[in-house]
RNA sequence: GCGCGAGUAGCUCAGUCGGAUAGAGCGCCGGUCUACGAAACCGGAGGUCGCAGGUUCGAAUCCUGCCUCGCGCGCCA
């Protein structure tokens, strides 16, 4: 069951289609620039003058005549009239509005989903840090966005599975395996020390207390000096406590993985040999300098790649072929890898080997995530690995809560660098846009609310003959919903639904203040009480695209 | 040097497969509670859309060049 929306927009495609002989490539339906204007308008004649060779205006007073002849839309439409150099205005009847109000009921928590023209498989990989040492303000942005993108996806139509990477294999891995070792002697009171270019940070110790309270003190005597044994289970069993604590993290965050990718195993099978043995085969990569090297730029990357070093060592490049590739099979739809800026450059080489594994590099998306900076009273808050002033994720949602966290961190587009102001996000009050859409839902229920207590129940009563100019806002912003989230959808931009929320939540702050919803007159009421019903219902969706509380009281 | 991203109101940013007089929030100035929540509403001031050309009925949006800022350019991950 299509829209009011759409069905105005067919209409005007078959009015534009019986004028011009052809069909429009699209059909823009916009708010006018002024309100004298009416209440739609479209440039559709502008855009089809070119094509059809016709005056605009021309055009447009055809379509005008014909819309007005249509079934489809008889009744809905109040008026229609050509301006300026050809747009089409549209005056829309009481109806209209009423019938928009009725679709977003009917459709209930459902409405403005499905609205993927090709519903496809998605694979979206996110976070997928090494279990080293915790989440930081970046990551979290990361988390934010691929989570809200998989909510939009999924509610848009697409099968969505959510994915994390574990790099839990390689030098890394090794150097944090040493460090806890290094803390867990340190209980006993031995010499021993974390490395030079080993992991500082106090989690290390937490991690090693906790292996302590496993393993007993059976391993005292084998971290100073230290064998590749004991070396390699505090490595193991230390990636998979820190991977317990990210994921748990992770879940309060509201972020939840269908599935946990591991890189060892694909070392371990061979996997990545026998897929670089392949890469060889397919004349995709050669020896030179003692090292095997991906010939990337066969694919359009900047130049060949390095997969295995003259030392033997695979690279980290070798175990995404395995991985990706591994992906490409097991989805056989698209694969979106949500990365972080700093590894932009990394992009043209996962496309190629994408490409060289014989699927379409169309199929991998990378979304790349700029940068967070904090601020604190309007200066921004050093952040140094190093220092050990960095930001945790979990430092964030203590300090200002996981909805203004979620809802901060996917308000900018993720292709803009974002400074989050720690101040006004704490801040729980007007100033904050967290609290002021949340706001609009419980005044919602609030209404909702003292219509029960009254007894009051929506009638079935014809629409008023005229509506208000909040009542006209406020319908028209939720009849923009279906087309926001497949354009949110279809962009991979969440912060699209972040603001039209807070459009939609000025707009029925406005309606609020000006009118009366339960003691109105019958016809009134009927109106604004489905208003109210279907404008909560659109803040509490919205907000749990980007997994922010609806509360029904504050 | 090359690549990617950004440059729009005092600040933070929307808007960019071309549409009418470029928007919001914050901040600033002023007004509104005996109504279903004032965590709200209403009004005002505030702009060479980085610069310069080009494309056309029409450009913040597309093209070319330049400037500034961020990030990246490893047999690291």
């Amino acid at each position: 069951m299509p829209d009011h929306l759409t069905v105005l927009r067919d209409a005007l495609a078959r009015a534009v289609t019986a004028v011009c002989g052809q069909p429009p490539a699209a059909v823009e339906i916009v708010p006018p620039a002024r309100p004298e204007h009416g209440d739609l308008a479209t440039p559709v004649a502008m855009s089809m003058a070119k094509a059809a060779k016709r005056n605009p205006r021309e055009i447009a007073d055809g379509v005008a005549a014909a819309l007005l002849a249509d079934p489809a839309t008889a009744g809905l439409v109040a008026g229609v009239e050509v301006a300026g150099p050809g747009f089409i205005n549209l005056r829309m009847a009481p109806a209209w509005f009423a019938a928009v109000v009725d679709d977003a009921l009917a459709a209930g928590p459902r409405y403005g989903a499905g609205g993927t023209a090709a519903p496809e498989p998605v694979l979206v990989e996110f976070v997928s840090v090494n279990p080293t040492g915790p989440l930081h303000v970046g990551h979290a942005r990361q988390a934010a966005l691929g989570d809200s993108v998989s909510r939009i996806l999924a509610f848009a139509g697409d099968d969505v599975s959510r994915e994390y990477y574990v790099n839990d294999y390689g030098r890394q891995m090794e150097l944090f395996g040493e460090s806890v070792a290094a803390r867990y002697g340190q209980l006993y009171g031995l010499p021993t020390e974390v490395p030079e270019d080993g992991y500082q940070g106090d989690y290390v110790s937490d991690v090693a207390r906790v292996m302590q309270v496993e393993v007993g003190d059976g391993h005292r005597e084998r971290v100073s000096p230290p064998d590749d044994e004991t070396l390699a289970l505090f490595a193991r069993r230390g990636g998979e406590l820190m991977l317990d604590a990210i994921l748990a993290e992770l879940e309060v965050f509201r972020v939840h993985f269908d599935v946990v990718s591991h890189e060892t195993p694909l070392h371990d099978d061979g996997v990545v040999a026998a897929r670089l043995d392949e890469l060889v085969a397919a004349g995709h990569a050669y020896e030179q300098d003692g090292a095997l090297w991906f010939r990337s730029s066969a694919f359009g990357d900047e130049k060949d790649r390095v997969l295995r070093r003259a030392n033997g060592a695979t690279t980290y490049l070798a175990a995404d072929v395995a991985y990706h590739l591994d992906k490409a099979r097991r989805m056989g739809g698209r694969m979106i890898d949500v990365l972080g800026a700093d590894h932009h450059g990394y992009i043209g080489r996962l496309k190629a080997l994408v490409e060289a594994g014989g699927f379409d590099p169309d199929h991998l998306e990378v979304l790349i995530v700029q940068l967070v900076s904090l601020l604190e009273q309007g200066e921004a808050r050093k952040m140094s690995k190093r220092a050990g002033t960095l930001v945790t994720m979990a430092d964030l949602v203590r300090d200002i809560g996981v909805d203004a966290a979620r809802f901060f961190l996917v308000e900018r587009s993720s292709d803009t660098t974002l400074d989050l102001d720690l101040g006004l996000a704490r801040e729980k009050s007007q100033e904050n846009p967290v609290y002021y859409v949340q706001y609009a839902h419980a005044r919602c229920c609030s209404i909702l609310r003292k219509a029960a207590d009254e007894g009051v129940e929506r009638g079935d009563s014809p629409p008023p003959e005229a509506l208000g100019d909040d009542e006209r806002a406020l319908i028209q912003r939720l009849a923009d919903w279906p087309g926001v989230v497949t354009e949110a959808a279809a962009r991979r931009a969440p912060h699209r639904v972040v603001a039209y929320l807070k459009d939609l939540a000025r707009d029925f702050h406005g309606f609020y203040h000006r009118s009366q919803v339960v003691d109105a007159a019958p016809a009134e009421r009927d109106l604004r009480l489905g208003l109210v019903e279907a404008t909560r219902g659109v803040i509490a969706c919205g907000l749990d695209l980007v997994a922010v509380e609806a509360p029904e009281r504050m």
